[in-house]
DNA sequence: ATGAGAATGAGAATCAATCGCAAACAGGGC
DNA sequence: GCCCTGTTTGCGATTGATTCTCATTCTCAT
């Protein structure tokens, strides 16, 4: 596995215990985190971490291409751990349900608007929204 | 042109000259505009304007069908005029261009998502980050 | 072990968005 | 046109997420 980076133009960045932590919470958690929650549970083993810490080393995190942030309807944001598939998110609005999917159509689509824009894509994010076969009868 | 509204289940909403205003500043933008954006061009003509009337009638537009809300890589929202084609947008991560496109390959997508996950999609959100023609020489 | 640079904790600051409430308004019925 | 009732509005206060500031602590190459 290979970690999605330009070769030898990223700094190098001190390990400190706090980042030792925080990725393995993002690692052992079983759904998406926001900030908050993220910061909830690494106050569990480490109760002198501070927020600012959790928020400024999950722009840390990101930039280093080892988690996601998604944006999952609501205004702030979630993350998890970057995995192989690219996958995006279907949401219910009803009972709050995120579904992980992934489609070769989106391949398929980002290629021909890069082609079509001339531009070059770094980062996709498909968000639908719906309801779940359960809620779907009102 | 079809409103998109179930039958009958629109609660009459008053006309309000501020409702009056806020979509005529919206439908004659040549961009997108966020909240604060919108409330700065409305209170070029209506200096009383409330900011909280801003915020609740984008609310209202949008449950209506009149708006769209997009989340173009900011925390804030941004909002245009709903059109007959859905579209939607990749940005340049350099310079902030905002770019529509349209593809059939996004009704297929969301076919194959709604089929293989038993959903019914409501919204659809394509976001598209990258670099454009000119920023792609760093 | 040292020193320069980077990261941290705590609290203040910022910023978008929402809320509560009294006053103003819209629109159907008379 | 006037009245009545339910809506909407303006305003200021509030919330909630995120960022900033800065003194202190830590990491790691030397
Ligand atoms: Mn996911
Ligand atoms: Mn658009
Ligand atoms: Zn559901
Ligand atoms: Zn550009």
């Amino acid at each position: 596995m290979r970690i999605n980076r330009k070769q030898g133009e990223m700094k190098a960045r001190p390990v400190t215990s706090q980042r030792r932590l925080l990725l393995s919470v993002i690692q052992e958690a079983e759904r998406h985190l926001d900030a908050k929650e993220l910061y909830r549970r690494a106050s569990e083993r480490n109760p002198n971490i501070s927020l600012a810490t959790v928020y400024r080393n999950l722009h840390v995190f990101e930039k280093q291409g080892l988690i996601n942030e998604r944006h999952l309807g609501q205004a702030r944001c979630y993350y998890e751990m970057k995995r192989l598939g690219e996958h995006q998110h279907l949401v219910c609005e009803a009972c709050g349900q995120v579904i992980e999917f992934e489609s070769p159509l989106i391949r398929k689509l980002v290629a021909e608007v890069q082609r079509k824009n001339n531009f070059s894509v770094t980062k996709v994010e498909l968000y639908l929204e719906g309801h779940c076969h359960k809620c779907k009868e009102l």
